[in-house]
DNA sequence: TGCGGGTATGTCGGAACTGACTTAGGCAGC
DNA sequence: GCTGCCTAAGTCAGTTCCGACATACCCGCA
């Protein structure tokens, strides 16, 4: 991983690496991280290709604009549970959802 | 929905449906069910074609024997998060995780 | 310039989840 | 029988995440 992403990540709020690893992500660390920016990002595409706006999706889902702000941004404080759910509550079947995890 | 379906659901745990809507799911929360079943079925098939116990996958993500049984179980009380983490911890690609979500 | 919709960021009390622990059941081999 | 390993299921205190709210920023339009 380039330096220059973790720091991004950083500045985002993680928590990059541990004791043991101090210069680097674990692989499944890094996994996991990936795959939130995936569906972060993916949110967001499938958010606006429905012309919904964050407060419009968040009553919808009966969440908050400040938490679809956040599942946006990549906040660690916002968990793959709800990211998920953000993403089936704008009715992303399971076919789309497999392709953005795999990153297509 | 078929009511046997719901029936062993509900005998998991879930709390399926709401006042608005007491004879069945709504889409999301059936495709989220869904979801989480097929990730507890990947994980428990992951695990044993690799060869470990739960208490052996347990050490390798810091997390306890239970908590393994309970994922694999469907139980509610543990997150997708977790049940992601898990099959990460485990080595799945990206992949490999898409598949198991699209059900192949 | 002021206004309004959309988005970003921080905080907080309460809800949900977690790991650890315990106990019980199944099933091999002795 | 009993011993060991694996798995299931329950409980609980501590941690994490949630929705709600407040606030600030940006941009287009009048």
């Amino acid at each position: 991983m380039k330096v220059s992403k973790q720091k991004a990540l950083e500045k985002k709020g993680w928590v990059v690496g541990s004791a043991k690893d101090f210069l680097g992500l674990s692989a499944e660390e890094q996994a996991y991280i990936e795959l939130r920016l995936k569906l972060a990002e993916g949110l967001k595409v499938q958010r606006k290709r429905r012309g919904l706006s964050q407060t419009a999706l968040a009553e919808s889902m009966k969440s908050s604009q400040s938490r679809v702000a956040k599942m946006e941004a990549g906040d660690p404080t916002v968990s793959l549970d709800l990211l998920v759910k953000s993403l089936l509550a704008l009715g992303t079947s399971s076919r789309d959802l497999a392709s953005i995890i795999a990153g297509r």
